[in-house]
DNA sequence: CTGGGTGCAAACTCTTTGCATTCGG
DNA sequence: CCGAATGCAAAGAGTTTGCACCCAG
């Protein structure tokens, strides 16, 4: 059955669309519950899993915490800093290859991939040479 | 500070080796316990970290829930099976350019990166076809 | 000796769930 | 209408933490 399109699923994908860098789910939450005060966090939870499902959205799930969201659906890496959390996009080639090659030499049925960097973002480079 | 030699530390290291596959944090306790009722939780996931940490063993973390531990401390990858949650290695080469040229395109300073594949390993895919 | 390690329980974070109510199609 | 979606609160999983005690170096 089609996803039924409610004023909650409609402002939650406003939000995520809106907000700059891949938040997560509570953060979505926090700024929606701002100017909607009525809203649940169990709401935010159940759409955002449901717009992924959906393929309106892409949760990802980083090593160290909370789930991120990107509004982003076409295949793409991303980047966590270690320091502070953040997450960005890598606009790298997507490596099709390595599914293919997993798929050759495992007896599972590979049906994806999770290619995520570590790395200590600009701003964080600069903090510590502050030192 | 070194980390001090205790009988705890050898215990988990001993049984996380004893143990197949990729065992979470969860069963590495529950598996020590049986044996040694007096050890605590707490004991275990700190001195699994240590581990990690002490570069002594691996520290996985599966997409879809608890940190899984590995004593093969080699870079490798995994494929974490998505029916039953199974955690599996995968013997292909590690491709190393991918960190190379993701410090290309990011300005983060990439420090590592994870790569995991999702699939259905061979037990749950007869069970699939058993249907 | 002494500070890092341990055990216990309680706290904590992120997420899911049960259930009555609401509302989109 | 009717069942999917919501709101609330409470439970859940996994992990961390505070603190007193203990023991390896």
């Amino acid at each position: 059955m089609a996803s039924r399109q409610t004023i909650q699923r409609e402002l939650i994908k406003q939000e995520l669309c809106s907000m700059a860098n891949h938040p997560t789910a509570d953060e979505v939450y926090a700024s929606i519950h701002e100017k909607h005060p009525t809203i649940s966090k169990a709401t935010v939870f159940r759409t955002l899993g449901r717009l992924a499902d959906d393929g309106e959205a892409l949760r990802v799930r980083i090593n160290n915490g909370a789930d991120h969201f990107d509004h982003q659906t076409f295949a793409h890496y991303h980047v966590h800093c270690t320091e502070c959390g953040k997450v960005d996009d890598v606009p790298m080639p997507v490596a099709d290859d390595v599914e293919k090659r997993a798929s050759e030499v495992s007896d599972y049925l590979i049906t994806g991939y999770t290619l995520q960097f570590d790395g200590i973002c600009p701003a964080c480079q600069r903090a510590r040479e502050a030192q």
